[in-house]
DNA sequence: AAATCGGGGCC
DNA sequence: GGCCCAGATTT
């Protein structure tokens, strides 16, 4: 909780923390970000539009210098708008996403032919240009012309379901909604004449400080407003992508166990799951089971015990185990130990390194 | 091998 | 507006 200067003026929650995100941001970027960027000098919206598009999906050391040649062949909007498609490209050549080039030399031509050769500093007109959603149209407002207008990236997302403690996964409708209603509140509380400021203090506050993995929370300068910290939940948040369902397999797991109580071991083949270990004989299903046990054991099949099914989950596939059990077997007279199959001792079964989850059925 | 990421496209 | 994709990198 923080303390309270005496008599001043009370404020909501949400007030709170809305100007303490900007204000707390703000100093921290005037002291730790990054302010000798390319298109910060000069700024200009046409440099700002083109950093903001090549800056999608591609991180800043990789577009300086693409940047850099760019402007130079293409100095201004109209000198982009009249440059051929394959002048163009040339220049985005190696840095991928070439959609990205082709929506940014159509809206050039489109920004000629209904805007004097300007970028639109209005939203919509911004939006409608091809290659420009919400958030870059935000970006290019905000640092072109410190409007105020909200941005909505990887790293704002990630910071704000953080310092917010927003579960879900961002990709989710709802929760990238929800993200936006947050973003859009901050971006209020903004002085005048600081939105460009504003807008870099987040990509670079999430870029070196609010990252992905391992956040440095004790450099943070609102750590002590930040939910997941508070909480612990710096790690779990943003909420990772719902992984998809593990395919389900089952198998029948054969427990046969002869007149001295010992089990039938089967070597796993080279190849798969549990390679080359001992483990219990396996099949598919009932049918490829009763198989097995005929050509490998002298017996009644179906006197066996069901035992619970269970089930363990791989990396890549859950297996749902389904345990049958004999007692007091032989083997059929053809079949005796050989280097696939043989029949271990309890005493034996620590010495051979069973896979896990075959321990755990045979000890239960 | 799977997650990530802004925009576009589709309904 | 919700949902999914293309395309390339990152983890």
């Amino acid at each position: 909780m923080r303390s309270k200067a005496p008599g001043s003026a009370r404020s909501s929650f949400l007030g709170t923390r809305s100007s303490h995100y900007a204000a707390r941001l703000l100093p921290w970027f005037d002291q730790h970000g990054r302010h000798d960027l390319p298109w910060q000098h000069p700024r200009s919206p046409y440099r700002v539009w083109l950093s903001e598009i090549m800056l999608q999906q591609t991180q800043v050391r990789v577009v300086i210098p693409y940047f850099e040649r760019f402007v130079q062949a293409f100095p201004t909007l109209p000198d982009l708008a009249a440059a051929s498609a394959d002048e163009v490209m040339a220049q985005w050549a190696g840095l991928g996403y070439y959609a990205r080039a082709r929506n940014l030399h159509a809206a050039a031509r489109r920004c000629v032919e209904l805007h004097g050769g300007d970028l639109p500093r209005d939203f919509e007109a911004l939006h409608a240009l091809p290659g420009i959603g919400r958030s870059t149209a935000g970006a290019i407002l905000s640092q072109a012309w410190n409007d105020r207008a909200a941005i909505m990236d990887g790293n704002v997302k990630r910071v704000l379901a953080r310092v917010h403690g927003i579960a879900g996964w961002p990709g989710l409708p709802a929760v990238e909604k929800q993200l936006w209603t947050l973003a859009e509140q901050h971006v209020r509380h903004v002085p005048e004449g600081r939105l460009a400021d504003y807008t870099q203090a987040q990509m670079d506050f999430g870029a070196t400080l609010c990252t992905r993995a391992n956040p440095a929370c004790l450099l943070c300068p609102i750590s002590d407003d930040c939910v997941a910290f508070r909480d612990g939940l710096t790690e779990a948040l943003p909420t990772p992508k719902p992984g998809k369902p593990l395919p389900e397999r089952s198998a029948v797991m054969l427990m046969a166990f002869d007149t001295q109580g010992r089990v039938l071991l089967q070597r796993r083949p080279p190849t798969g799951i549990w390679s080359g270990l001992w483990s219990l004989p396996q099949a598919e299903d009932t049918g490829a089971a009763r198989a097995w046990f005929q050509a490998h054991l002298a017996g009644d099949f179906d006197a066996a015990d069901e035992l619970p099914e269970t089930p363990h989950t791989f990396t890549h596939y859950r297996l749902h185990m389904l345990p049958l059990r004999w007692r007091r077997l032989s083997p059929r007279d053809a079949v005796g130990d050989n280097d696939d199959l043989r029949w271990v001792a309890p005493g034996e079964l620590t010495t051979l390194g069973l896979p896990a989850p075959i321990r755990k059925l045979l000890d239960a």
